[in-house]
DNA sequence: ACATTAGTATTAAAGCTTTAGTAGATTGGA
DNA sequence: TCCAATCTACTAAAGCTTTAATACTAATGT
């Protein structure tokens, strides 16, 4: 398997593959918030191809691309990553900095509370 | 004000200097896990210095690092990032994903429980 | 058939971090 | 004084992503 990092651009890229479920070049360079040369976005979707996020089927002459791994997994392998490296994989570490510094609604809060004890309902002492 | 995001190196560096509390080239070259000539971290440190993170005193020939920046900024910063980048600014969705993800102790639920709680008093509706 | 359009493939430049070699300077010991 | 050790400064190579130009190919309209 492989790293499952993907760096800026990538990332953009792949979110708009996520959402649209599959798409050509074009379908990517007209949701990209910044302007891009027609030729980058191929090269990009081709890059993320090579590395086995993507693969294309072929409709007439254009390629449509989708997704090879989920958008979960990303999320779970970037943020495991950052875990540990910025925080040395302490869990609370990284939530209590979350609650220092992102302005968090009650309502939004309460739904953290209860996600919490859900999770520890299911997978807890229980 | 400057970006405040750092890579690989640059923040395992980083850390050490804020460990330390001040650093040599051979402190933090010693501190390091992976093996890597002087002059690299030398020039890792330069870098740091340059960008804003760090600054020296002299000691005989030697620069002793001390940071200019707390490692809270620079997580608070970078996390920050990730919850744009990832999650779309979601912190219901990163938490939701490190929940699924990482396995977590009863102890520490019960911990990120009363964390999210005692926050929502403090800053909530009250 | 031919020109135009719209694709992909190839190549590479630009910008970045990481890594380290070499040179120059300073200190300390013999 | 001179040699070895140790430090910084300078320079640059290697490896990476991003960006895009150019070349090539296939389809389309007239």
């Amino acid at each position: 398997m492989q790293s499952q990092k993907l760096h800026r651009l990538e990332l953009q890229v792949m979110k708009i593959v996520w959402r649209l479920g599959k798409a050509t070049v074009n379908d990517v360079r007209d949701a990209l918030t910044q302007a891009l040369a027609y030729t980058s976005v191929a090269t990009t979707l081709s890059h993320l191809e090579k590395k086995g996020f993507l693969t294309h089927d072929v409709d007439g002459r254009t390629y449509v691309y989708r997704p090879l791994i989920q958008e979960n997994e990303v999320s779970q392998s970037m943020l495991g990553d950052l875990l540990e490296r910025l925080f040395d994989g302490s869990v609370e570490q990284l939530v209590n900095t979350l609650l220092e510094t992102q302005e968090i609604s009650p309502e939004e809060l309460e739904r953290l509370r209860e996600s919490i004890v859900t999770y520890r309902e299911e997978n807890g002492d229980g």
